[in-house]
DNA sequence: GAACCATACGGACCGACGGTCCGCTTAGCA
DNA sequence: TGCTAAGCGGACCGTCGGTCCGTATGGTTC
């Protein structure tokens, strides 16, 4: 049962591999420019290599971005309010849509390769399910708030990485103005408002 | 000067491409499942017709949608409230959104296909910038809802094509249940919602 | 209805891409 | 130093979107 270990070469590969993606990929201004060829010629190395180790291609932009993304994962966990599970739902519920906002504004393209990734909606992820998850939950204990299943998505998709991409690129609206209306935004949705009786 | 009339043949080659097109979709769980040989073969014609006639792929599914898509336009452009321009604009920005999301229920695999159509996001279709403008005027004249640019892609990012499949297919979430729950987020958008002080 | 021609047809063809296969190399262990 | 499992890499494959061009035909004109 003593694992063998990770052949040196390998780790190398898996890293320098990670390393050229990350690059193409930003570099490119659409995810469908980087082919798998290209990573593989940037990484120096071989196809096979490529696969054998991530699957395939959704599944490299995948280990992408949940290392871009571990981060904000971990100050989510076990960080500090307003992200950590300390801070108040009423307060952490915004925190966590403008974090998830920051991150797709600084990863714009890695963002944007994810949800495309061809093979299987953003939806499918893992990661998505835990944000829902974690949305969810936090919704859950603002009381004015009801229903936080789809609730939790439909914020969620405010933050979309093409709609993000179209604001910032074809709108030019600026990051802080798109957080700040997400704010309000989100504010309108967690806030009871009164019945409105005409 | 005296335009030439379009030939019988090509004319009634478009509607078999659409109608086979549409078939295709329909009984396609995927539209990655539906090339373009497969269109052109279904509609007894030549791959070249195909693109002579729409472009490229997106171009087909543009054109797909579109024709299904007209009535619901007609109606929102020039039809009876609550969906018509004479509408209360308190009544008819939920009663938009509704709409849309009914459209795309009835129409899960065609409007997956057209979000998703590899050639740029659905956001460069003319078709959303007309949503999005006629939802954006309706909030406008809403006072208390500010900002109705940023609200308005955000409302209607909560019926995208993939959330509603993955939300009617994989969480199993019935057509009446996302209307509503969609009716009741909209609402809380849209009402006012007390300065929530402490 | 014959002749003419713009229009449209269709399928062979192409380049690119994701993914597979398998003979060769090498790291790690004894 | 030899053995072997793990890893490597790039030739190869099937598919797909899109193009090209020789051929067929609908429409018009006389």
């Amino acid at each position: 049962m003593t694992q063998r270990k990770e052949r040196a070469d390998a780790l190398r590969n898996r890293e320098a591999v990670l390393a050229a993606a990350d690059d193409l990929f930003a570099r490119s201004p659409s995810p469908r420019g980087v082919s798998m060829d290209d990573v593989a010629a940037a990484a120096g190395v071989g196809k096979g290599t490529l696969f054998r180790r991530f699957g395939d291609r959704t599944g490299l932009v995948r280990a992408l971005y949940e290392a871009r993304i571990q981060p904000l994962r971990d100050a989510v966990e076990s960080g500090p309010p307003p992200l950590g599970p300390s801070a108040p739902p009423h307060d952490r519920a915004p925190a966590l849509l403008d974090a998830v906002l920051r991150f797709k504004l600084d990863n714009r393209h890695l963002a944007l390769a994810l949800e495309e990734s061809g093979s299987g909606s953003p939806y499918q992820a893992e990661h998505y399910a835990w944000w829902h998850r974690t949305l969810q939950e936090t919704l859950r204990q603002i009381p004015s708030v009801p229903d936080g299943d789809f609730t939790a998505h439909a914020l969620l998709a405010a933050t979309r990485a093409d709609l993000v991409e179209h604001l910032a690129g074809q709108e030019h609206m600026t990051a802080e103005r798109m957080r700040s209306d997400l704010a309000a935004y989100v504010s309108r949705v967690l806030t009871p408002g009164r019945e409105s009786g005409d």
